[in-house]
DNA sequence: TTTATTTACGATAATTTTGTCGTAAAATAA
DNA sequence: TTATTTTACGACAAAATTATCGTAAATAAA
């Protein structure tokens, strides 16, 4: 469904936002432990959600990441799938055609959108601060 | 969603199924021509889903692929996804946690879980048949 | 049996995705 | 200013996926 990138960026999102809700800075190193990913890949796909204003950072002593509490609300899984992803899990034809559209679908078309459509509304309707609070309060896990 | 792989073993299986209403064989050449992928590569492909029983080939001349059309109204769409993809888009985590279900569950399982088990029921009820009747009629294509 | 045709199979190659490493840059405190 | 800590960045490496190629095996016609 989503690439590794993307699988880490959310998790990595949701734990950097438990602990922007305590006012916590989280390092880079404490952030790969709890979502079990590469640190220095975490890093990375960090440094671009970054540039798409979802997360900030600070260098130095006491930095780390983190999330305006404020904006946990208005960022949606959606905004982190189309950073790392793009949109092709939206707009894509499920067959792979380059253009496919209801004037000239492929044989999957109209069954996929429905499935796309839902997929599409579910990730534009969850916000960090939804999937945090489930963290946060021990209803919900990152790794096992 | 789908791999390269299992978008053109799909594709494929819906063209040579038009063909095979008509009682045609088809060669490999016209296959991937008509669904717009790389010769060998399709082969290959074909080669996996005549192990797995979805359709036959015959060598030599007037040799060529075929699908048995008392076999087209059992043949779902999830058939092929299982034997080029596997299992994962029914049944791994959104996020890609080892384990995850609804006791231990990731932050997006309830809402993934609703998503998956509508893909699942429309891969599964729609069987080739129902595709390559489309493609027949003109009211779908495989390329533009 | 010989030849032509077509799929089967295994090795190899190219590309993309995933992952690693070293060093630069920034921030802070002493 | 200097030392320490932490992210930023770019080059590089490994692994997985996608794609290609040569040859073997099967089939059937001549």
């Amino acid at each position: 469904m989503f690439s590794k990138s993307c699988e880490y960026g959310i998790k990595a999102i949701i734990y950097i936002a438990t602990k922007s809700m305590d006012g916590e800075r989280v390092k880079i190193g404490e952030v790969s432990t709890k979502i079990n990913a590469p640190e220095a890949f975490t890093a990375k796909i960090l440094t671009s959600l970054i540039k798409r204003d979802i997360l900030e950072s600070k260098t130095g002593r006491f930095g780390g990441f983190l999330i305006d509490p404020k904006k946990m609300n208005s960022i949606k899984v959606s905004d982190i799938v189309f950073a790392l992803d793009g949109d092709t899990i939206y707009r894509g034809c499920g067959l792979g055609l380059d253009e496919c559209n209801s004037n000239q679908p492929c044989p999957m078309h109209d069954r996929f959108v429905k499935i796309r459509e839902e997929l599409r509304e579910m990730l534009e309707t969850t916000s960090i601060f939804d999937l945090a609070s489930g963290l946060k309060s021990g209803k919900t896990i990152l790794m096992r």
